[in-house]
DNA sequence: CGCCCTGTTGGGGA
DNA sequence: ATCCCCAACAGGGC
């Protein structure tokens, strides 16, 4: 479930329980999880390395290591870490046993999409920076940046702040959420968007980002925080999962279509145009 | 019970 | 540049 948010949330989680920590032994269970790395080899890459910090980059999760080594885990879909006191999970694929710990933190994907990347920090630099554009909640991104990125495309403005080479660490769930509190329709060719209309875009994916962290983040379905906490953004959407019901500014039935090739939800009413939204 | 659809992501090919 | 499909599994509707 990770989006930004989530992946800060459980970054955070990480933290007290890997943090200056010896990696005493690393089990790797899928074949296929770590690349394009033998399982058997990630395994002694990574035993005995001290854990000098998390970090985030976009939805990439960040374990630095001593030695100059980085252990970059994607959590794509369905990806989960649970901590020693949390239950255990049905789909583990790979399990960390941290000095002082009483057991495993234990990585969990039922979908298997989800990827580690082992690599010097200069390797793993290079690695994201070809794939991700400025940080939302950082210095580097503004109205400005984001309008110059708008009006060159010609597809609709939700596949552009899907794209993280423009900003890094949206998803389906916060794209809609920032759209419908700017008051811009996400089908709406990205280079009709305006100045003033990519500005509030900022601001909102800024907002809602800010709060989805200050809650612990979405856990929808059954994922549970890393020991086994419930996040309390899931009962604060606003557009996401609501097409069919009503719009909770003005109360018409919320849109629902497939833009991008993802599922999307937005108000007709409240989100005509790229000019200012009525407020109700 | 089975079939079909959907999905929080990103990469590759057309 | 843009779009479609895929990876592999769970859950819901019918």
């Amino acid at each position: 479930m990770p989006e930004l948010p989530e992946v800060e949330t459980v970054r955070r989680g990480l933290v007290p329980l890997l943090e200056g920590r010896v990696l005493e032994r690393v089990e790797v269970l899928d074949e296929r999880l770590v690349r394009p790395i033998a399982p058997r080899d990630a395994e002694q890459l990574l035993t005995g390395r001290r854990v000098l910090r998390l970090d985030r980059r976009g939805k990439y999760l960040l374990l630095v290591l001593d030695d100059d080594l980085v252990a970059v885990h994607h959590l794509r879909m369905t990806g989960s870490f649970a901590g020693p006191a949390a239950e255990e999970p049905r789909h583990v694929r790979l399990r960390y046993f941290v000095e002082g710990l009483a057991g495993p933190v234990r990585y969990n994907d039922p979908r298997r999409f989800g990827t580690l990347d082992i690599g010097s920090s200069a390797e793993i630099t290079a690695y994201l920076d070809s794939r991700l554009g400025p940080e939302p909640l950082g210095p580097d991104w503004n109205g400005d940046a984001l309008y110059e990125r708008l009006r060159r495309r010609s597809t609709s403005l939700k596949a552009v702040l899907l794209d993280q080479r423009v900003v890094a660490g949206l998803g389906n769930i916060y794209v809609d959420e920032a759209c419908f509190l700017a008051g811009v329709r996400p089908d709406l060719s990205a280079d009709r968007v305006s100045r003033v209309g990519a500005e509030r875009l900022v601001a909102a994916v800024r907002a809602r980002l800010q709060e989805a962290i200050d809650v612990g983040g979405s856990t929808l379905r059954d994922y549970r925080g890393v020991e086994g906490e419930v996040g309390g953004m899931q009962e604060r959407f606003v557009a996401y999962g609501r097409a069919g019901r009503p719009c909770l500014t003005c109360g018409n039935t919320m849109r629902g279509a497939r833009i991008a090739g993802r599922g999307t939800t937005w108000c007709a009413t409240c989100q005509p145009t790229n000019r200012a939204r009525k407020l109700g």
